[in-house]
DNA sequence: ATGTTTTCGAACACAGTGTTCTATTTTCAG
DNA sequence: CTGAAAATAGAACACTGTGTTCGAAAACAT
């Protein structure tokens, strides 16, 4: 079934606010972004407006979905490297690299905090997954540990506030650079704490 | 001269702000809290409230202060330890744990952004200020090492992380031990960057 | 051509902010 | 004790922003 104008439309409109609040976002800032300021630049009814959108937050997340479905893509298309954490966030330093303006006002300051925690909820769940596992199958009998949850509230938090000091500061530090800073500040931590499980 | 009364009925207005607006974070998060529930609470009328304080920010903020003061009496007391990040997040960890409704209205989830943000600023500059006198001591041909701005940032947002995690979680983990889970994850990390930079 | 879907935008009720003004209470000074 | 000064209460107000409703117009489907 081919598609149908209709569709086509909807979802020109909806391209059309998100694109709106992101300009917005990076203008003033997510929090002093109005619905009025929102369909006024997109030049799209108030009402169409909440037949799309719950709220302003809810257009905020749906852009959030878009940036995490390219990026999965994108993370697929290098598979050798996101076996480790420093491969996974070298991959999203890449990305976000290559969408600034997008991670700009969805991780930034701007971009308050909805945006942002989901972002790091992403990165934790997935840590969390991973480090589960294998200290699970790593460690039988000394016990004596730090706890995953604290381990992968670290990993993800200092990755994102990285992250988000980089685009902020429009820093000239290339996706490479910024990955071997984190990995120089936060390796060496973790593999201590590997080397006393075994 | 003595202190007057009517100042000290000034004093127990703000404070009755103070402790509503605390009191209505825990409960409800900042964000929700309205000026209307503040002065409710504290059965201030509404002209009184802004009369003191610009708005609820302001209050916040002020609490705050009150807590950065109460704070640094704290450090004093021990300066033995306050040489080293190990010893401020200590000192810190000990604070939040003898204040914790208090911490926790400020620095938890709850608390939104504001005082987060200021209290991670202040790190921020205790931390840039050591580092930066440190290195330029150290690194005196070498100059190929993390930049400060971007080191002092590493351990003041992942302190807060861990901080506000310990916070929001009621877990049972001591001040102490919380200290050696942070110590142990950043350590190795700073001290291979200063072993390099020699 | 006709019916359906989507959009527009005005009107509305509502919640919260911050100001202004008057009356009242509390404090101060002599 | 008393009158002036300072602090408070709270009602009324203008304003901004939210989210809903509804009828008319436009775009689309068949």
């Amino acid at each position: 079934m081919p598609e149908k104008t209709t569709d086509r439309r909807i979802q020109r409109t909806r391209q059309l606010l998100q694109d709106a609040l992101l300009a917005l976002i990076l203008e003033k800032g997510f929090d002093a972004v109005t619905v009025q300021d929102i369909i006024d630049r997109a030049n799209v009814g108030r009402s169409t407006f909440y037949a799309h959108f719950q709220d302003k937050d809810a257009l905020l997340l749906s852009g959030f979905e878009h940036l995490l479905a390219e990026f999965e893509k994108h993370l697929m298309s290098d598979e050798m490297m996101n076996n480790s954490p420093w491969g996974l966030s070298l991959t999203m330093l890449q990305h976000a690299q290559g969408q600034r303006q997008l991670y700009k006002a969805l991780a930034g300051k701007q971009g308050g905090n909805l945006a942002l925690s989901h972002i790091q909820k992403y990165l934790y769940t997935y840590l969390y997954a991973h480090l589960d596992a294998h200290m699970k199958q790593v460690l039988s009998k000394r016990k004596k540990s730090i706890p995953p949850e604290i381990l992968a509230h670290y990993l993800s938090s200092s990755f994102i506030s990285l992250l988000t000091w980089w685009l902020d500061n429009d820093s000239a530090y290339s996706a490479e650079q910024m990955n071997e800073y984190y990995r120089q500040l936060v390796q060496p931590g973790v593999d201590e704490l590997m080397r006393q499980m075994e």
